[in-house]
DNA sequence: TCCCTAATTTAGGTTAACCTAAAAAAGAGG
DNA sequence: CCTCTTTTTTAGGTTAACCTAAATTAGGGA
């Protein structure tokens, strides 16, 4: 059984590029493989039957591969490492999505466990997974919790000091004069359908998402 | 001339290595880089060669090496993203600082340096290393600099998406109902007598001057 | 200066990750 | 059911990154 992080990068690529052609537990084709990740046949040959000697496929020579429950588990993480990167990437750094793709596809393998989870909660839920029905409360576990979050992963109520702003200066010198600024206390009074009511020593206001993801805040 | 992104993780780790051992321009020994990369000289000198191959090291054999411009200018972009990586895990995500070193030790290869830039940003300036509190410079994304007006302020027939609203919580209430909401796009139809035609997608309405300069649009 | 030891390099081996070219198996059409 | 084409595998080569063991060089002490 082959340990996650014992994995190379490429071990972990040629398993996310399985994973990502498997359609209704069909067994996926060398040739479709080495189309994918830009590998010539014999070299997706050599590799997956590696992957097949560590158990992590299941290789059948001439008829391709599927995961095995192992492999499975393996794809999963690395869709979820390359997730909340991307995210990180793109919502709270700005990253535009061809090189934050890029980026996160480079990063997702030397991701560790408590990286990974802890950039989890500090991205908090995917608006766009949240489904209507359940009202997602953002379970913060206070010894694994981050010290600082962004505004748009806050709870209601919650009180914090700003930290840091990341956003260009106009819309900065807009939230600066309303008391959105580092150093000043806010608290979060509603969060509803990715519309953010905070209240400030000078007043309410309402702002968007992801303006929301940009403003740094510290419990 | 190697190019940054070209460089292998082990080159770019030997070259931080030389940087570290590197103490008033002396030479750093085979011997020294064994010990602390872990490898073996004979790896060691293997490795060295090559980056004297690169231009990237000064190598002189059975006397060590130092680094070229263009080696130190790798070294100084390594060192740089592995603070900023280690900050980030530290400081905002609340990892401890064994496993963010770690974790940034391998982040560090796969940054861009537009990545590396936006987190620099991001962070601001390291507290510990400017003691100017809480006045970070917010660099501004150079090319696509959005613009913000109050609704006020916009031409007729201007589209724009509200941002964020200034406002006590009924009037939030109210203008929300009406699709005048952060994140939601909107149209400026006419501007008569103070009077503000806008146009979302719950339909048109008209507010005064006082609320419209309350609404904040982006382009 | 000459020798001895410690440092360094060379020589040669391994593995993973790639390649090309050739051989073999699968599968579709007649 | 037998070709013929396409797919896949095998065989064999390369490079980087590691290794060990053997050869070489540097530099200090008698």
């Amino acid at each position: 059984m082959a340990s996650m992080d014992a994995l190379s990068e490429s071990a972990e690529m040629m398993i996310k590029n399985i994973n990502e052609l498997a359609a209704d537990d069909k067994r996926v084709r060398t040739s479709d493989l080495a189309a994918k990740t830009e590998l010539k046949p014999a070299t997706v040959t050599e590799m997956i039957q590696r992957l097949g000697d560590l158990g992590l496929v299941d290789y059948e020579a001439y008829h391709g591969v599927h995961l095995t429950k192992q492999g499975q588990h393996v794809a999963d993480v690395i869709e979820h490492r390359f997730n909340i990167l991307e995210r990180f990437l793109t919502e709270i750094l700005g990253v535009e999505t061809t090189e934050a793709s890029e980026v996160a596809c480079r990063m997702e393998h030397v991701l560790t466990r408590d990286v990974e989870h802890k950039l989890t909660t500090f991205l908090g839920v995917d608006p766009k997974k949240e489904s209507e029905l359940f009202c997602h409360k953002i379970n913060i576990d206070e010894n694994d919790s981050p010290k600082y979050l962004p505004l748009s992963n806050y709870s209601k109520g919650k009180k914090g000091t700003v930290k840091l702003i990341f956003e260009d200066e106009e819309l900065s010198k807009i939230l600066n004069e309303q008391g959105i600024r580092p150093g000043n206390k806010i608290m979060l009074k509603n969060n509803d359908n990715n519309v953010y009511s905070v209240e400030t020593d000078k007043g309410n206001f309402s702002i968007d998402r992801k303006t929301a993801s940009k403003i740094i805040i510290q419990n």
